[in-house]
DNA sequence: ACGAACATGATAACCATTATCATCTTGTCA
DNA sequence: TGACAAGATGATAATGGTTATCATGTTCGT
């Protein structure tokens, strides 16, 4: 299962500007749901390779400028975050996602890494639910 | 994106008892955790096909009778529903974890919900760190 | 026991994501 | 400025979990 793996591809040791990133990054800028890599892509229209689009993002959120989400069919969404950390609410039938910030998540998740004599790293917590819209 | 659609192969009118139902029920049982469809049917070691695996959990889910959530690497994980509602703490190194309760994150998760005027579905929490043998 | 509806297995098909690798680009240093 | 090493890109093949297909084996009401 492995819940925590990701890609293994190495890590230049300087990222440099190019078009792909300026085009990403500007891209998911202006979404202000998450979006997949496909739509992104969709979304270039031919200005940018499948591979560096998802390149990109990636490279996005391992400097923290992107988040990134699950969905139920098993695509990865993505959303331009200010880097402050934040949770998320999100709707199951329509995907929409309010970013939301919880003091009593962090004080707890601290709280807990310090009860086992764990050195924290980090945490996730998300709340799925109907959102009003779509109960109605 | 769709965030919600599943599979549409027809369901049949009425379910009858089979060896994979069996197999497959009992096996998730006796998991407290989360399994994936592949661990389940390496767990029965030939004795039923992956398909079938695969086939019997979704009925399950479908039947209310077992809980699905995605890993980070997008495999779906499966768990017996009667197992009561619990977090992990995940060392980063080893990867062990600790099950954990915290009330403190129930009702976060509910006044969350409540406070966007969403109807509550579930949560996810999980906290990483870096177990004591580990640190040493 | 019969037969229609189910279930299973082996395997091909799907599809999002990754890896590969040859070919540009960028930025640095002489 | 020119050369070059480290990055970035694109086209495409490869991965890997999951689903669809279809021929064949089971179940169960009659």
């Amino acid at each position: 299962m492995n819940i925590s793996q990701h890609s293994v591809t190495s890590t230049p040791d300087t990222a440099r500007s190019s078009r792909g990133r300026q085009l990403v990054g500007n891209a998911l800028q202006q979404c202000r749901e998450f979006v997949t890599a496909q739509q992104l892509h969709a979304m270039l229209d031919q200005q940018l390779g499948l591979a560096t689009v998802y390149r990109n993002l990636q490279a996005l959120v391992a400097a923290g400028k992107a988040d990134t989400v699950r969905t139920d069919s098993g695509e990865v969404a993505y959303r331009h975050c200010s880097t402050e950390h934040h949770h998320h609410l999100i709707c199951r039938d329509c995907g929409t996602a309010n970013e939301i910030t919880a003091e009593s998540v962090e004080s707890w998740a601290a709280a807990t890494a310090a009860q086992y004599g764990y050195q924290l790293i980090g945490h996730t917590a998300e709340v799925y639910g109907v959102c009003p819209q779509c109960i109605s």
